[in-house]
DNA sequence: TATGAATGAGTGTTCATTCAT
DNA sequence: AATGAATGAACACTCATTCAT
C-alpha cells in the first residue's frame, strides 16, 4: 500500500501500516453501526492488530473516531479540489459539482453514515478539528465564484446564495442515498437499481440547472 | 389513541397512560441516542414505570422501537392528509407542501433522528411494519395528483416524477436539519437562528417552484 | 440464614441479606489487598453475588469501599462506646482502654489495612463522610474526662494531652500489627506468637501508665 | 553509589545514571501509589528512561520494588549509624534517636509508604533479601547497649527490652506520619503543622524517657 | 397490574511484559 | 546500551433481559 523507499528504517513502515489498516477498519466499523454501535474489539480484529495498539495510536474510541472523521472531510475535500472547475464554464461546472457530488457520495457511502453518526452527536469531534473547518471555507468560495461567472456571463440569474446552493447539492443526493433502505421499503422500488440512479442523478441535474438559470 | 369506552375498568385508564408514558419517553431517548445509544433503564426512568412493563407492554427494545417508529410515520402521515391539499390550486398546495415537511420536521426533530437510526439499521423494523408501509402509496398518488393537475391547468410542466419531487422535497428540509451540528461548525453560521430558518424554507420553496415552473 | 419475622415482605429480606454478604466480601478484600489491589470480580463470587448487584446497591468501587471504612470506623466507635470507661476509676479506666484498642486491633485486622489504604489514598473518602467525622470528638471527650478525673484525684500527672495519648494508644498497637510481616523478618521473631502478643500488651500498658503516672 | 573509578568507560557512567534515575522514580511512585498501583509506563517517563531498561538492569516490577525497599532499608540504617550514639551519655543518645527516627521519618515520607506498602504484601520482597535482614541485629544490639549502660549507671530502670522500646520508638512517630490524612480530618487539626509537630515530638521524647526512667 | 432482585455476556480501557531491531 | 512495536490477560463498569413475588 505505501511506496516505500530505500532509506526509510522498516520499523517506521510497520507502525505507520498498522495505523493505516486501524483506520481503514475503523471508518468501516463507525460507518457500518456508527460511533456508539462500533466495537473496538471488532475494528482491532479486522485491522489485524491488537487492539492495545489502537489507544496507542489514538488514545481511544473518542479520538479514533475523530481520526476517522478528520481523514474523510480531508478526502471530500481533496477530490474536490482536484476537479478544477475555475477551468470550466458556468453551467459545466455546476453540472460537474452536482454529478461529483452525486458519485462520491454513491462510491463512498461511508462518509454519509460517518456525517449522520456525528450530527447524532452534535458535532462534539468535529468541532475539535481545525482542520475540517479550515477545509470548508475555500470550497464555498470557489462554489460562490462559479455562480459570481455565470451571472456575468448572463447564463445564472441573480441572488442565489451560494451556502443555500451547496446544502441543496449535499441533501438531493445525500438524503436519497442515506434514507435508501426505508425509501426503498415505503416507494416500493429499489433505490440502488442503476436505472433508479441514473434517474436521480438526472433530477438533480435538473434541479439545480432550473434553479440557477436566468 | 386506545378504543376505551366509557364502561371500561379505571385501570385500563392507568395501563394506557403507562403504556403512554413509555412511548413518549422512548422516542425521546431512540431520537436523542439512536437505537443502540437508548438504554431501557433510562426510558423506565423518564416513563417514572418499571423497567419491567416496558417487556411487558411491548416484548422488548426493538419491537419498543418499531412501536414508536410506527408511530412517528403514521403520526406525519396524518397531518399531511389534514393539509387537504386537494381543495387548494396546484400551485398553492405545493407551496404548502414544502412549508408544512419543513415545519413538521422542525417541530418534530425526533422523527429525523428516528429514520436515520432506522436506516442505520437497514430499514430492519420498517419492514416489518405493514402499517407503515400502506400508509405511503395514498401519499403518492396525493402528491401525483397535485402535479396532474398543475399541469392540466399549464402552470406545470409535463414530466415531473411524484416520487422524485417527494423526495427532493424530503431532502432539502431533512438535510439542513439532521446536519445542522456539523453544518454549523463549518459554515460558520447558526443554523437554527429565525432568519436562518426563514431564509432557507424561501430557498426551498424557489427550487421546488423553479422544478415544477412550466 | 436470617431470623425472617412474620411481617417483613419477603424480598427486602434477601436485598438486605445480598448487601450484607457484599459488604462483608468487599471488607475482606479491601483488607488483604487494599483498594487498588482489591478486584470487583473477587468481591462478587465472595459474596455470592453477581457483579451487577454491587453497582445497583453501592454505584461503584469507590462508593464500595466509603462504605466499608464507615462501617469499619462506627463498628470501632461503637465497641468503644460499650465498654463505659466513665463508670471505672482513672487508671482502671485508661488500662482498659488501652487493652481494648490492643484487642480490637487482633481480633479486626481488617481495620488496620482499610485505615493504611485510606491513608495512601490521602483520606479521600473519610473526607467526604460526615458519620465518620462526627463519631470521634464524643470519644475524644471521653478520654479526656478520664484523665481529668485522675489528675482530680492525684493519680494523674497534669498537661497530658488527650489527643497525643490517644494517638500513641493507637499507635503502639497499630505498628506492632500492621507492620507485623516485615517485623517478624527484620526482628527474626514471630510478632504474632501468643507470648510475644502478651508481652507487647505488658510493654503498652506500661508505656501508657508510666506517661500518665503522678 | 556504584564503586566507578577514574578509568572507567563513559558509557558506563550513563548507565548509572539511567539505572540510578529509574530507581528514584520508582521509590516516588511505589511510595505515592503502593506496589500495585504504581505503573511502570509511569515510572520509565518519570526517570526519562525507556520501559525497556527497567526489565534490562532490573529484571521486572517485583525485582524493582525490592531494590528500591533495599536501598530504602540500608539509607535508614545507615543514617542511624553515623549517629555514633555510642559516644553519647544514655539518656542523650536516647533522646537522639527519638528525634532521629522522627526526623527521618519526616524528611523521608516515601519509607513509610514503602513499609506500608510491603507489609500489604506480607512481606514477601522483604524475606528475599539477605542485606535488608543483616543490616537488623547489629542496630538492635546498639540500642541495647544503650540501654545497658544506663542501667549500670543507674539512669535507667532494668528490664526494658531492646526490641519492644525499638519498636514503640518507630511506632510512635511512624503512625502519626502514614495517618495524618485520616488524622487530620478525624480529630480536625492539621497533622503536619509546624506547631503540631515539635509537640509530637516533645510527646514521644517524654514517653520514651518516662518508659526508661529509673 | 406491577415490581425490585438478579444475571451473563459484553463494553472501553489498562497492565506488565516480550519482540525485533 | 537503547528503543518503539506489539501482546494477552485483566480491569471497572454496563447492558437488555428474566425471575420471583
Amino acid at each position: 500500500m505505501s511506496s516505500k523507499t530505500d532509506e526509510s528504517p522498516p520499523r517506521r513502515r510497520d507502525s505507520d501500516a498498522t495505523r493505516a489498516r486501524i483506520l481503514k477498519a475503523a471508518k468501516g466499523e463507525f460507518a457500518r453501526l456508527g460511533y456508539g454501535g462500533a466495537r473496538i474489539d471488532t475494528i482491532a480484529e479486522r485491522a489485524r492488530a491488537n487492539k492495545r495498539m489502537i489507544y496507542h495510536y489514538f488514545g481511544g474510541k473518542e479520538a479514533l473516531f475523530t481520526a476517522v472523521l478528520e481523514e474523510a472531510y480531508l478526502d471530500i475535500r481533496q477530490a474536490e479540489q482536484k476537479l478544477e472547475l475555475g477551468d470550466l464554464e458556468p453551467e459545466a461546472a455546476m453540472d460537474c459539482l452536482v454529478e461529483f457530488t452525486w458519485r462520491y457520495y454513491l462510491r463512498n457511502p461511508e462518509f454519509l453514515t460517518l456525517v449522520n453518526s456525528e450530527n447524532l452527536h452534535r458535532a462534539r469531534h468535529v468541532k475539535k478539528s481545525t482542520a475540517i473547518r479550515k477545509s470548508f471555507p475555500p470550497f464555498v468560495e470557489m462554489v460562490q465564484s462559479i455562480i459570481d461567472r455565470g451571472v456575468e456571463e448572463g447564463v445564472f440569474r441573480k441572488g442565489v446564495d451560494a451556502v443555500q446552493l451547496n446544502i441543496t447539492i449535499a441533501a438531493i443526493g445525500y438524503y436519497y442515498l442515506t434514507n435508501r433502505y426505508t425509501g426503498s421499503v415505503i416507494y416500493e422500488r429499489d433505490f440502488m437499481d442503476k436505472a433508479a440512479l441514473d434517474e436521480r442523478l438526472a433530477f438533480n441535474l435538473e434541479t439545480v440547472r432550473r434553479m440557477l438559470a436566468a
